[in-house]
DNA sequence: TTGTATGCGTTATCAT
DNA sequence: ATGATAACGCATACAA
């Protein structure tokens, strides 16, 4: 790999005056220009980011660390940032925390050693001091995406917002009664319940959480609910891949869609309209989130005196239909 | 950020010292390396890569430039690519070429401005001449992981060989018509080819092709093929994503799956245990090949010397579940 | 317009 | 055992 210091000896000027050249910077002769562009090209020079960095300041390095690069839905987001992030020469140092506390310290000191110039980050906890402590001791600009962290720039999709639309759904499309599929810490949950309670102010008698995972255990569940409830129950998976685990059951317990019951997923994964019947999902916005961070992040660097905390919030989709609608 | 410089100041010894005490190398006094290790991790001393880099000549960073982050199987990939590399201290910078050759030289180009150790790749085009010229030009050790490239360490999966397996699976299930979902320049079909002609060679008069992605187009063939064959059709998709949309077609058309046709999907999703019929799918070893694949850069970074390519079939299994199995 | 000198934070090679 | 000193590749302030 050719340096500065070897072309300038190659063109008979100093390294500076390369150095001027391949940055297009100052002024310098033309005729030493082309000289100097030419031998760069001919010897497929590439500046060293490294040496960059150091002389400089700037990596051009964002720091990604996920909780779980192997989920669609991050993998998804990962695409858009680093698409974005490349626009303006920004590459991507990307970390999996694997939902590990002690491992995402660990990443946080990586990324460290690296000088990256920002962070765009899913945190396991956003709620851990040991966290915050860790992302202020880095002193660099942070996105957290995803989650909402009022002291730290942060996007994400409102989970009760989208919860209530779900609820509203249901209630509109003549449930009844009602099961959320998930933990109830959830804020999908909150604003479920919460439009539940607008629309449908009984619901409370008539829904149940279930937090299982195991088979039997739901199917023992939805059978007492079932066998309690003659109307239509409307059900809420709190991602796709519960949903979808539901309507198996469903299907193998021989209750209808959308008839007996409705199914609503998370996430809007492509399976969605190839199911049958087809999953009603809520689709988040991950290109415009992605972007969103990335903007936020850069502009960040571009103003560094700007202390003011960005909060987006961004609104999910319903993508209704046949598991929920008649 | 502290440097070594600062923490010498501080201690008062010398840069070097420093670096000694740090890198646990040299002998140095115990009272100094106490001292020196103390406001070390007082101030929390974080090593500057890119110093080390331009200093040693290692960046401990591999890049990684993949065809699509968002296909969850490269997703998954990535996953265990990370942890395996963490584990001997490299770090990931990501590309996504994004199935664009042209992007692809330009990912070659930034990674190379970073001067990564070496590189795991899925190439866009393996044959592409452009292609095996920008690889050959950046001189450090590359590993192509799901393709084979002859001249490249290759970490892959025998889609002939896979392919083989699931014809075989659906002749010897009874299956007497056959439709190869994809592309007949895949590989899979290839070795699909290859066992009907084995274990049914009279296969050729019935076995279709289709590679369009057009519901109603891939419908009419339908129609047209089993109005022409009565006997049980076994088709064999070139990804689960394809196979779903198959499933749901046949399910429209009201063809009984398994008893009428047969579906074989290929990366075993986790989608395909939960569907109805569950799928029956081809598994792809994504941990072993990630693994192997970081493991043969790892072994070419500490033996330069050894000039030998390392060429890693590695072998997939078929899963099979209801959607063939009567 | 161009060259000299210096510094970025390390590692490594010398002496001492 | 430890301290000078140079070097890595580049940017930048300054001098010419």
């Amino acid at each position: 790999m050719i340096t500065m210091t070897e072309i300038a000896k190659l063109t008979g000027v100093s390294q500076p005056t390369v150095s001027r050249v391949l940055n297009g910077n100052q002024a310098v002769n033309p005729e030493v220009r082309e000289r100097v562009t030419a031998c760069a090209k001919a010897h497929g020079y590439q500046p060293n980011v490294m040496a960059q960095s150091l002389a400089g300041s700037r990596t051009h390095l964002i720091g990604v660390i996920l909780t779980d690069i192997s989920n669609a839905f991050f993998a998804d987001l990962v695409k858009y940032i680093e698409q974005e992030a490349g626009k303006s020469g920004y590459s991507l140092i990307l970390f999996n925390s694997n939902y590990d506390l002690e491992h995402e310290q660990n990443c946080l000191e990586v990324v460290q050693r690296y000088r990256v110039d920002g962070l765009i980050v899913v945190p396991v906890q956003e709620e851990s001091v040991h966290w915050k402590e860790g992302i202020h001791r880095l002193k660099i600009p942070v996105v957290v995406i995803t989650r909402q962290v009022k002291e730290l720039d942060s996007v994400y999709v409102d989970h009760h917002r989208a919860g209530y639309q779900v609820g509203r759904h249901l209630c509109q499309e003549g449930y009844e009664n009602y099961i959320f599929f998930g933990q109830t810490a959830d804020r999908k949950y909150q604003g479920f319940a919460e439009a539940l309670q607008e629309w449908n102010p009984v619901y409370k008698q008539r829904m149940i959480e279930i937090a299982s995972k195991d088979p039997a255990e739901i199917e023992g569940r939805l059978k007492e609910h079932f066998k309690k409830y003659p109307g239509r129950t409307g059900i809420f998976a709190y991602n796709d891949r519960r949903a979808l685990q539901m309507l198996g059951i469903l299907q193998k317990m021989g209750i209808d869609v959308p008839g007996r019951a409705g199914v609503v997923g998370f996430d809007n994964t492509y399976m969605c309209e190839y199911l049958h019947p087809a999953l009603t999902s809520v689709s988040q916005p991950n290109e415009a989130m992605a972007v969103t961070a990335v903007e936020l992040l850069l502009h960040r660097l571009e103003h560094p005196e700007d202390s003011r905390i960005q909060d987006c919030p961004m609104q999910a989709q319903l993508i209704s239909r046949e598991s929920s609608v008649l």
